[in-house]
DNA sequence: GTTAAGATTCCG
DNA sequence: GGAATCTTAACG
């Protein structure tokens, strides 16, 4: 299978999120069975100065992940009920990450991260199967639409109208 | 040790 | 508009 290597995702977040619209998520559940879903939205959250992104507050041992190189895992519970799927980007000490805001027929980040069974053991993980999680790239062209970020009304005006939402066009 | 708030979702 | 529900960070 060809995943998407780590290369992939040492790059700068505003490149990575629009490149992972479109392309196929591959979980493998406990039980041994594979489902694919297409990748529809996503969200980048861009260093300390992104006053939105966890970062921002500076490194501690909740964003400690997003400190590291590129192309792991970061996963966290939100209002004590749902998982939400990222993926660390950049180089060490850049602090980036793509949230996975949508995949097909489950939109909203809450509900990918309940499809996907996702659990603190996701964190720091590589993107790989090995780890029951990895990306493939089918190579095929889409249409992005680009929006402002969702939920993030304490980041203040100018980062929470920063266009960094990307969404699979019909 | 206690408290406040969050990259959400569902219900009224 | 408000609750559900829990981890973390910022106090004391």
């Amino acid at each position: 299978m060809n995943c998407l290597k780590k290369d992939f995702f040492i790059r700068d977040v505003l490149d990575i999120a629009p490149d992972l619209i479109g392309k196929i998520l591959v979980r493998r559940f406990e039980d041994g069975k594979i489902k694919k879903y297409i990748i529809t939205e996503t969200e980048a959250y861009r260093g300390e100065e992104d006053l939105a992104c966890h970062a921002s507050k500076g490194r501690t041992k909740r964003t400690d992940v997003m400190y590291q190189n590129g192309g792991i895992i970061y996963v966290y519970l939100i209002y004590g009920m749902y998982w939400m799927l990222n993926f660390v980007c950049e180089n060490e000490n850049i602090p980036q990450a793509v949230l996975i805001r949508g995949i097909k027929n489950f939109n909203g980040p809450g509900k990918v991260g309940k499809e996907l069974k996702l659990n603190r053991e996701f964190n720091y993980k590589e993107i790989i199967l090995d780890n029951n999680l990895c990306i493939i790239d089918n190579n095929i062209k889409v249409n992005i639409i680009t929006k402002p970020r969702v939920g993030i009304d304490y980041a203040g005006k100018i980062w929470k109208n920063k266009p960094w939402r990307f969404i699979l066009a019909e």
